[in-house]
DNA sequence: CACATCCTTGACTTTTCGTTCCAGGATAGT
DNA sequence: ACTATCCTGGAACGAAAAGTCAAGGATGTG
């Protein structure tokens, strides 16, 4: 049964992130991560240290994986409120496609834990500043192409999308249907039109 | 000591409200609300049931508190812009005071135990549909006295409003600073410009 | 004043939590 | 094949959780 690890560290973390999300911190024991991550409590403690410590793993594992478009999207081409669309628009899909409504792990992370868990918040904090940052080189880049009106202020604007991205992740996890999703991507990008 | 209550179940409840709205429910333990509430573990069980009633009490008593500024919404009076202006500039005072951040309790409940719990579910979509409906009876009113097109989706913009709404109030547990919620609230009203 | 009522307090029970530890067994290098 | 090494799984532990209960005391009525 034994003599090298019989998992893949990554892929059980994985396991911890889909938990994390659904639950949060408080709500998953470490009797449930033993039973959905399948393996021994020993395991766990020493591959990955105490709750709180997988918790940050997972969170940050989640932030590389799931983080990812928001950097892609100064690589996208096309007119703006195209680019938009289509980034918000996959978000909405993502989100609906989840039939347990977990919204998202960053989110949840950041209303259970980040007002009192200084290491959550750390990890929170430049998390969001990276999604605004994403948006704001965005609109940066728009405003060179021609795309955005130079009179627009790009830090207002990223703000206000990053406000968007949150706010639909919240909707999204407390069960409200495609219609609102998108009704509030749809008036939100009619400031790009 | 004893002999009739020595304490108003409403203004105790209000202490668990706090409680709640800033540790959350699972973070939050009955010992926790005994200290905060000032009164024994009998008492607590005795008026208010288990911890899981006491918390849907504590939430329900929240909304009916604060609430109340989008159901007047609709009574005020001025051109529809200057309304909003004013409701999402007080929102923003408000979440700002608070040296806790604890941001929105409904939100909170909305994340951690709307997926999960029927009945904090129950009272979470009425909560939000609540919203929806002052701002779309708000956006009616608008219409009807020419401060708005006709050719704008009052439900869409309602939704698009709640999602605002609840986007600033997310932004504001993460402690992020004035000029981020106002960034959001003044890019949303530029909609209604 | 005396009694019945009801509230309060805090100790108690039971359950569940996070964490540690150890016996058993597989692996890899020699 | 032997042995040192390291992983596994589950038992076990202490702390903390939620919820219960009975003794004690204040209140209001007769």
């Amino acid at each position: 049964m034994a003599g090298k690890k019989s998992f893949l560290p990554e892929q059980v973390l994985d396991k911890a992130i889909d938990l994390f999300w659904k639950q949060g911190y408080e709500g998953t024991s470490i009797e449930d991560l033993v039973q959905c991550m399948g393996l021994g409590r020993g395991s766990l403690y020493d591959t990955f240290g105490d709750k709180h410590a997988l918790y940050l793993a997972a969170l940050s594992r989640y932030l590389a994986k799931y983080q990812g478009p928001v950097a892609e999207l100064q690589q996208q081409t096309g007119p703006l409120s195209e680019i938009l669309e289509r980034f918000f628009h996959a978000c909405i899909e993502e989100l609906l496609s989840d039939p347990a409504c977990r919204g998202c792990f960053l989110v949840n992370a950041t209303i259970e834990m980040a007002s009192h868990d200084p290491e959550v918040n750390t990890i929170v904090q430049s998390a969001l500043q990276e999604i605004e940052e994403g948006f704001y080189r965005l609109l940066i880049k728009a405003q060179v192409a021609g795309d955005l009106s130079w009179t627009q202020d790009p830090h207002q604007l990223a703000h206000f999308l990053s406000g968007t991205l949150v706010s639909i992740r919240v909707l999204a996890r407390a069960k409200l249907g495609r219609r609102v999703l998108q009704d509030v991507v749809k008036t939100a990008l009619a400031v790009f039109h």
